[in-house]
DNA sequence: AAGTTATGTGACCATCGGGTCACATGTCAA
DNA sequence: TTGACATGTGACCCGATGGTCACATAACTT
């Protein structure tokens, strides 16, 4: 298994995402913190963080029993840097604002 | 089945990240042209387009008997930004670029 | 020391997803 | 129009994955 492939199956499960924006909001939870914020048993919670730390995508600190949680955002920007170079990003950045403006009018 | 959750089940495979690859590379290839790449049937491949089409990560353009395939950028996009704002994007762009330089020193 | 809290492991089961094939439709060329 | 070419469909098999549970270790508390 590569270091891409780690980190698109990781990406793949809902779940998974769901806690990459827990962390996103706010890093350094503990797997009982996050397990609150999922209708799953802590057993689910935890293979799912474990296949995150393993893709890189969530990096650990042990804090006597507890571990903390945080969101490791370079995979993201690699995946990124993978179908768009620089040249287009322009005209992506461009598209995806104005997508947003269109959807989300004040 | 949610959008998002339909681009990333799509990268979720090696394969059809490979054929985004070829199209990233050259753009608007039909089916059997991009058949020839791969060590694999052309209904594993046609699968695969399926996939990435209803993504909307590939669009496509009929011409006569011709299926033309393109790579949509945008999706891609939309997955770094759901994760990396605006503040921390120069923090990691600037990680990502030490990282490379690292690792291919001319 | 004893009970409680935080996390780890391996097995188990149901479901999903990748790949192939037989068969079918639509399009171009002679 | 007849054959060759480009693509589409549904069924099938099998390995991978998501979720749960019984059981276990380690650390804090009183």
């Amino acid at each position: 298994m590569t270091d891409d492939d780690r980190v698109f199956k990781a990406l793949a499960d809902p779940t998974r995402r769901f806690l990459l924006d827990l962390l996103f909001r706010r890093d350094g939870r503990t797997l009982t913190e996050l397990e609150r914020e999922l209708e799953m048993t802590r057993f689910g919670v935890a293979k799912h963080l474990k296949v995150l730390e393993e893709a890189d995508l969530v990096v650990v600190r042990r804090q006597g029993r507890e571990k903390l949680h945080f969101l490791n955002p370079v995979p993201i920007r690699l995946i990124h840097d993978r179908w768009i170079d620089k040249y287009t990003e322009r005209h992506v950045t461009a598209l995806v604002d104005l997508k947003n403006a269109l959807e989300e009018p004040e």
